[in-house]
DNA sequence: GACATACTGAACCATTGAGTTCAGTAATGC
DNA sequence: GCATTACTGAACTCAATGGTTCAGTATGTC
């Protein structure tokens, strides 16, 4: 059933592994966007942003659609279960509690917020 | 406090990207290895297996220590904590339970048993 | 129909990454 | 002390990645 794992996850967490792309993630979470409304975003040609989509299409993190000329991306639907699942097997190992998590996104979304994505 | 963040996901999510490098973090959770050992169990010269670890290293996934001529490695202490957190805000966004999480985790389990680390 | 917009594709470039070989150096074993 | 073992470092190969430019093609707008 969950055949192909490795494949997967080597191409979702290389999708995540770049800083525009996981900006992308944290933009279309937002709401859907074109890619010309993305490269504007995050001042990069359309030819670059297309293959960061295609990337993370290949990943599975977002889906696209295109209607007449416009190109619309949005997060895709299974999204990081798999991922969320590899690194959850270490927090366990970890002993890392599902609050003290919670206390580590706050961090996170605060430091997000006050630095921009970078 | 959480500085950096961009750069250290970027180096812990490069360093998941890729297969045989999780695949040492899975055969560290079960203890503690020279680099030789690595290296004959995934079939890779030592200088191979010697930059994974350097890489693992760098992300602070892994922790290694020379005695002797024999450098050992063992999982890093703060292991996972950002990387899960934000991954976290996304199953949280995709409305995933935790105990549906509990589910893909034994998926991946029985599937990566059965399929051996590839 | 003409012009602008939105994407697509090919080609290129510089950098990085995974892996190798080969030549060390330092510690162990006898 | 000499061979072996375990790692380290430099240098190289080859493929992939992130980005670009430039030249299309298709779709809207007036």
């Amino acid at each position: 059933m969950v055949q192909y794992v490795a494949a997967r996850l080597d191409a979702s967490f290389s999708a995540l592994a770049d800083a525009t792309r996981r900006g992308v993630l944290e933009e279309l979470e937002r709401g859907e966007a074109s890619i010309t409304e993305l490269a504007n975003r995050f001042q990069m040609t359309l030819t670059g942003m297309k293959k960061h989509i295609a990337v993370l299409e290949e990943a599975g993190l977002v889906k696209t659609e295109k209607v007449g000329r416009v190109r619309t991306c949005r997060l895709g639907a299974d999204g990081l279960a798999a991922e969320a699942a590899w690194i959850e097997r270490y927090r366990r190992r970890w002993a890392l509690r599902f609050d003290e998590l919670d206390k580590v996104v706050e961090d996170l979304k605060r430091e997000e917020e006050a630095n921009g994505r970078t």
